[in-house]
DNA sequence: TTGGTGGTCTTGTACCAACAACTTGATGCC
DNA sequence: GGCATCAAGTTGTTGGTACAAGACCACCAA
């Protein structure tokens, strides 16, 4: 049979097109893939292909004992990373919680776990923040952000173990101060550089947030500096792309 | 036989060790199917499962006929849009050439492929411009950026065709002007808002882009506003996140 | 030298079978 | 009623086979 295009590339075709004219909803599920042997009358091996097509495409979710999903796209954070922490518009909260703050808005519950830790920096971050890898030291603070239950982000952040030593920044809790943590103990950020990528996530974040199959993250790498130029601290935020809208005003002055 | 994780879990697994390791280096062919077969005593099909895995993860890259290489990751091209067209530092051209000659810069060839339709905008569009839906024109230049023939990003740009009735922005060519193109007919855009997405690529766009199984997309909407905040146009981007680093300068005033 | 031709190697597609693991609802016992 | 148990249904895992399709190389012929 000299056909061009594979079978379950076919299958995969007609489902997607019953997905986007919305013959499938979101939520509801596929035929069993029983079922869609039959109906195509193909193999068993054949519908599983066709299937796993439609999940990295991340259109549908397959559950053991449940059955197939048509995945329904989450409502969106909408998060603005264009302002400095210090002259938020959020009712004096820090980034770390203008978070919070927008999340609460929306009726929902925010929650952090942190994590403190003491350690020798990463190439990368050694670079960033201007330390010698060899010798000098960073503090990490390492947060899940989770809201109603559900984990939503990675926000890991790292300071030169010199700057911060013996302040609140080092305790295992949720720290927030009007201005922003850092410039409560007089580190004042004036200027950020902020670098995006996007990359599948790896085995760790996918199981600590809980990602299902074909769900990309976005890697946010935000640096602050004070006035001198010298760098305070390294944001890295792993944003899962099903759940969130990374927004940035540019302006004339 | 009870055991709690999948065989090809664990010959996932094990190679990905391997890969960070660098045992097997980037570009390097791994062991044939027949071979991993014989290696971990499976069939064939518990080994594509366990290779689908990395895959998956965008950590190997499969060609039939020739085998299953460990992806080796290109330099990704840093993409600054904290900056105004209208004040580019790079040497007075526009941002939509900005690639062009940051491109060029690193002694590789850029090129364009424009294309020009007006069509009804879709609804996130109208949207974005404010326009009715159901009577609005927009003029839709869709650009393929190419570096050394290869495909790197689809920007796709959406203006009122009420606005540019007439000027060069409806010729099919690779305009450019000092300063910016829409500036060139009058329209100044003083602000932007960005938006930015992530989700693993439409069909069509892994088609027109060349991409490798498993490679996500960043989308990045821009619109541009005069200073009545009347919005002049709409850019949309599609970075594949291999070959992309985007970002941003935030800083007081 | 050049070009085509064919054979071999490798991954891709498609089929079949069986059991495991998990979910869900029904059943029945206390 | 409440709770444990069971059975049926569904996807997950693993084994097998066969042929197709693309890549690559060696060989031969012009």
């Amino acid at each position: 049979m000299g056909e061009q295009t594979p079978r379950y590339h076919r299958i995969a075709d007609d489902l997607r097109g019953q997905i986007e004219r919305g013959e499938l909803a979101p939520g509801q599920q596929l035929l069993t893939e029983f079922e869609l042997m039959e109906q195509y009358a193909v193999s068993r091996n054949t519908v599983r292909l066709a299937l796993r097509r439609l999940t990295d495409e991340g259109l549908i979710i397959a559950g053991q004992g449940r059955g197939s999903f048509v995945r329904k796209q989450l409502t969106p954070a909408v998060w603005d990373w264009s302002v400095l922490e210090s002259r938020s518009r959020h009712r004096s909260d820090a980034n770390g919680d203008q978070w919070a703050s927008v999340v609460a808005e929306s009726g929902r519950e925010p929650r952090q776990e942190v994590k403190v830790t003491i350690r020798r920096p990463s190439a990368e971050i050694a670079r960033q923040l201007q330390l010698d890898p060899e010798t000098a030291l960073t503090v990490v603070r390492e947060r899940v952000r989770i809201v109603d239950q559900d984990p939503y982000a990675l926000a890991d952040s790292y300071f030169p173990e010199e700057l911060v030593r013996g302040t609140a920044l080092m305790l295992p809790e949720d720290v927030a101060a009007p201005g922003g943590v850092l410039a409560s103990i007089g580190l004042i950020q004036v200027r950020y550089q902020d670098e995006i990528t996007v990359r599948m996530p790896t085995r760790g974040e996918s199981e600590k947030l809980g990602l299902p199959a074909a769900t990309p993250v976005a890697v946010h790498m935000r640096t602050g500096y004070d006035k001198g130029d010298r760098p305070l601290r390294v944001m890295i935020t792993i944003l899962p792309g099903d759940r969130h809208v990374i927004r940035y005003d540019v302006s004339a002055e």
